[in-house]
DNA sequence: AAACGCGATTGACCCAGATCAATTTTGGCA
DNA sequence: TGCCAAAATTGATCTGGGTCAATCGCGTTT
């Protein structure tokens, strides 16, 4: 699942007319900063498998993630795997203190990104308060997101892992017209069981016992909430 | 466990020599800032297991830890607690988008912290960029540790778990004369256990076994490794 | 349409760590 | 100094979820 082709795109697009325009680090910028912020970043596509880059890479770029879904993840020297987040259209990666990425990324389906140079990005931050405070803001919430992981990877049940699992993610997706109880899963059962700390067979017979329940119908390519009550019981538990 | 009597001190300290100055929020600031900044906090002082804030309270402070160790925990309908993190002396707490804190924090041993309300506080960093950018390192830091620790949760057996935590706290320390191979322990195994997703019985049996192995020693309020290279060992793994 | 490959599911069995239950040790405090 | 309560340790037993091993389902290739 190395990087193969990646395709760029020089320029050919607006920052003003962008999906995550609304919810990205760029919300804070107005229309002229815009203008100066588009010349900075340049859209890069990455099909399915692909490495957008790798924990302990000397970090040269930031990211915006514009389209797709991405796997953040953690490896031990065994080959263990800890998935640590997915990343989402809106959100903002490769912040660190180090110089260094802290995790892994890679594409889950086609994805689209807004990559930034590091140096001048951090100079356009540099006189721009209200951007730095924008991410501010989106590390904090993935630092709230953060522990509430942890307290469903330290103390939950793989129950209550898997129904909270679907709760989360079904939040997390845009909502076309009202709140869908069909929750689409671009991510393997192994990416499902590595981000819950189970294991692939766990994660299987739980959505099947589920489904026996009648609290899910597993569909092609997602789960469907048949009684979300249900769901959100266990979840809570 | 609750907050019974809190000492207050309206003023007497001066942030010029105040023990954090130099690794802390305030480090961002010139001593001309500083005077100003005197004036927003206020030392306040708990006791052992006194509770400084709680989950799902509004947050009405921010609170930058000067002495002592607190504990920074969720707890489940049910009872059962996962603590997040441990907040040393530097640490900033109370950054939140909700206006709500998202857990809660008790002292552990008596602690002394400065504390901000949270309007002026949030007018003063308005027009101090490099005040903004401090707090941001701080959160990407505790971002990075956040999620090391996923990994931990999900991926490390009982054995890594205790080794990886002695490790990682030790690093913590404030060295005094070089790396000092015993490592004080100032929460109770209760604690270590909810940190750790592990129960009490389990972490009590694993400092045994690494004591019976010749790795570490139990010493009183805390733990001696012995055999430091041997508890790397085991961590890594 | 047969053969292939790969992710997902299912079954049988096992074990690390939880649970339940005593002690033992420690730290105030009268 | 002795007493009490809380914390820590230790032992016996149990079990949720892991491991190992087929098998199934389904989209691709030829």
């Amino acid at each position: 699942m190395k990087p193969s082709v990646v395709t760029i795109e020089p320029n050919g697009h607006f920052c003003s007319d962008c999906g995550v325009r609304a919810s990205a680090v760029c919300s804070s910028l107005d229309p002229a900063e815009l203008g100066e912020f588009e010349h900075l970043g340049r859209r890069v596509h990455f099909s399915s498998g692909e490495t957008v880059f790798s924990e302990e890479d000397i970090t040269t770029s930031f990211y915006n993630v514009l389209e797709g879904v991405m796997r953040l993840y953690k490896l031990l020297p065994d080959g263990r795997r800890q998935i640590v987040g997915f990343a989402l259209p809106g959100d903002f990666l490769g912040m660190n203190l180090s110089g260094r990425h802290n995790f892994s990324a890679d594409a889950i389906g086609a994805v689209t990104v807004c990559q930034f140079a590091k140096a001048p990005f951090g100079r356009f931050v540099e006189d721009r308060p209200q951007l730095l405070r924008r991410i501010n803001e989106l590390a904090i919430r993935e630092l709230s997101q953060a522990r509430d992981h942890m307290v469903l990877l330290g103390r939950r049940s793989a129950d209550e892992k898997v129904a909270a699992f679907l709760l989360v993610w079904r939040e997390r997706q845009p909502a076309p017209k009202g709140p869908s109880d069909t929750v689409p899963l671009p991510m393997s059962r192994q990416d499902i069981a590595d981000y819950l700390g189970l294991t692939i067979e766990t994660v299987s017979r739980t959505f099947t016992k589920l489904e026996r329940h009648g609290a899910i119908e597993i569909i092609h390519g997602g789960i469907s909430l048949l009684d979300p009550a249900r769901v959100e019981a266990l979840a809570a538990a």
